[in-house]
DNA sequence: AGTGAAGTGGGGAATTGTGGGTAAAAGTGT
DNA sequence: ACACTTTTACCCACAATTCCCCACTTCACT
């Protein structure tokens, strides 16, 4: 399972190096091959090793034609997903929409998300980590019904 | 399987080509062979290999005459398929109804859709995605159904 | 400081996408 | 059946993108 933090640069050419302590690991459970899509909850990228990406493709699948909602769920996660395979230098090349629908420009971030990574502009994820933050050391606010019965 | 997002302009003849990363498979699978229909849901276009097509005929053959709705179906999909080979550059002529149809102009947008492609217009398909992306992306409204189903 | 691995940048070749010219084919009307 | 127009098919050429490779910098560890 992956986790941590990365923050890596995106070159010219849109290419994002992969941290080498996930290489090995995505050589072997994906044999390279990687499915990189759009996060629809806070525009940043969701990057899957293929064999965890078969398995939600699957549960697209599955989903009605008729339900509006279900439609376009369908058409927007298979729709925006590519495949794709580090080069020699361990670096994937992110299509241009998800570039844009992403904002990565400079300065990415990469968070290992357990059968995932996440991808994020890097100010986008700073923001919203402070906001975050904010949120939950504030003992007024309340916290989530969810959070609240995780001791961690 | 097809997946992926491309956005490939149409000339002034009426041409689309298709991504280059599918042509080998549609060779192979489909001996070039493929079946271009209108989607009756979504005021876009259907691209399926032969194969595939041949499997949604034989479903749309099992519909009901008597009911308005399937009998409407049935005429439609299959009445606008129609028949077409990639040229020598891997583009597609589509028929001048379709285009009408979906509104096909300059850019067309190509995605991926398991089975089979979806032909959009541009515009009409970035509207649709920032509609979907603005319902999901609301924290106060309820995360769909079909969203939480996939336990991303 | 030295060594090796990781990350970054870029040159150049190959592939892909786009546009148009021209000839064959199909459709239309008299 | 004929001439005429429109559409389709095939070809070539240019432009843009992507892929593959090499080289440099930076960082971590000894």
């Amino acid at each position: 399972m992956f986790r941590g933090f990365s923050k890596n640069s995106m070159d010219s050419k849109g290419r994002l190096a992969i941290p080498s302590r996930y290489r090995d690991l995505i050589a072997v459970q994906a044999e390279n091959n990687l499915v990189i899509t759009l996060n629809p909850l806070d525009h940043s990228l969701w990057l899957y090793p293929q064999p965890e990406w078969d398995v939600i493709e699957d549960k697209l699948a599955t989903l009605s034609d008729f339900d509006k909602q279900s439609r376009r769920t369908k058409q927007m996660m298979r729709g925006y997903a590519s495949d794709c395979q580090p080069d020699s230098q361990g670096r994937i090349l992110i299509p241009k929409e998800l570039r844009v629908y992403a904002e990565l420009d400079k300065q990415a971030v990469i968070l290992g998300q357990g059968n995932k990574f996440e991808i994020w502009n890097e100010q986008a994820w700073v923001a919203q980590r402070d906001a975050w933050l904010g949120s939950v050391g504030d003992d007024s606010a309340p916290t989530p019904e969810s959070l609240q019965s995780l001791s961690l």
